[in-house]
DNA sequence: GTAGCCAACATTGTCAACAATCTGCCAACT
DNA sequence: AGTTGGCAGATTGTTGACAATGTTGGCTAC
């Protein structure tokens, strides 16, 4: 479990407490069914049980934590249908985040988008076979669009309520073939179709892209 | 949606809490930007301050409030931008549910559909202007589309997280022309899309249909 | 007359103790 | 032998009191 330097000084208890266990989770710190013990956290953040009690009412309210009445709470965790499921709204979501994008990036962020790509298609060259690199870059340049987006909630909905939810299911399917070519081509096509302001194409790609990597699941989950 | 009778005896008093004030905020009895003082609500449900600031705290969570530390909450509020925002992401989202529904929905679904239309229109015949039930009966419809595509988190998204925000709206714009005949026509048309199991042209329909309503709005908007 | 400060008040944040509920284990019964 | 009942132990739910922080009103000084 990664502390990190949280200023736990200027909000509440609770709040930090709160972030701290958020992050834990998102970063994978702390698995997916973990069980989550009110004393112990208490104890190791040095807080009081009442405001550790409403960080978890909190992150319940995020639907982080699921809580079973009287007998405590744990972590949540995605069934793969739920998974699925998550990757229809992805594809909704960050298609239209991608047609936005089109509209409202600047040229400074499009080269940003274009360096992102060109560093991470080296570290892949010399990573062959790593899919942790891919997966980061991927999420870096899906980040930097939604960012493009100027859409509020959509940052909001996809980066801090659904993403921690791909990122739970990362470590499991780090062995997945995760078609880095195809990706790669993938990710140009939407880079060019931001970078010549259409919209439309930009965010057909962007749906076909999330749609494939769907598909790419289904199959990799059907057969073994 | 029926709230129900609430028995408060089966769950924690804090989750009992939590419902009561979560349905007050959506059904409107709690006007947006209204402070929520500790003391008057645990006086008025007869409860401690600790499970309430624990339900309090889930609100929290779910973004219905907003708290301002060591100054109290407030009932969340939209503010224009973020209102255009809700309308982007619902013509995602409910795009993404109507090609999901044309594939999933069964024919007596449909069917009730259909009739939901029919009831819907001969209102709209009594109460010429009435725009209450016209949105009323376009929530049904929406409603119905989303339970039809039989994704669960399509599901909680629009109806739990942001369909209440769309309600908070609703009476501000209660005077804003409702443009009857075209919704009338685009309803048809997208459940037309649906019975022959269309679920391209279904969602495209259903995006032009929130489309509309968001440039609706935006001209409403801009010129008084 | 207005700006800035200070004190009293009200509200929120935190803690420690008490009550209610669940869990795991052992014994007794069918 | 397997299952059921109940008894510790531990954990969660709740309460009330106390501390810390905003807020409000009035006062003084410029």
């Amino acid at each position: 479990m990664v502390s990190g330097s949280h200023q736990s000084s200027s909000q509440t208890l609770s709040d930090g407490a709160f972030e701290r266990i958020q992050t834990a989770i998102v970063k994978g710190d702390i698995a997916p069914g973990t069980r989550l013990s009110e004393q112990y956290l208490s104890d190791t953040f040095g807080i009081g049980r009442g405001p550790l009690r409403e960080a978890i009412r909190r992150l319940e309210g995020r639907r982080l934590v699921v809580r079973i009445p009287h007998a405590g709470v744990r972590v949540a965790s995605l069934s793969v249908a739920e998974l699925i499921e998550l990757y229809y709204v992805r594809e909704a979501l960050e298609g239209m985040a991608c047609r936005l994008a089109a509209q409202h990036m600047t040229e400074e962020e499009i080269a940003g988008l274009r360096q992102v790509l060109a560093r991470h298609e080296q570290h892949a060259g010399l990573h062959a076979n790593e899919s942790y690199y891919q997966q980061e870059g991927e999420l870096d340049l899906h980040y930097l669009i939604i960012q493009g987006s100027r859409n509020h909630m959509l940052h909001e909905l996809l980066c801090s309520d659904l993403y921690h939810l791909v990122r739970m299911y990362r470590y499991r399917f780090s062995t997945t073939p995760e078609r880095p070519q195809q990706a790669f081509s993938e990710h140009h096509r939407i880079i060019e179709a931001i970078a010549d302001r259409d919209g439309e194409l930009a965010e057909l790609l962007m749906r076909r892209h999330i749609s494939a990597s769907r598909r790419n699941i289904e199959q990799h989950l059907e057969k073994p």
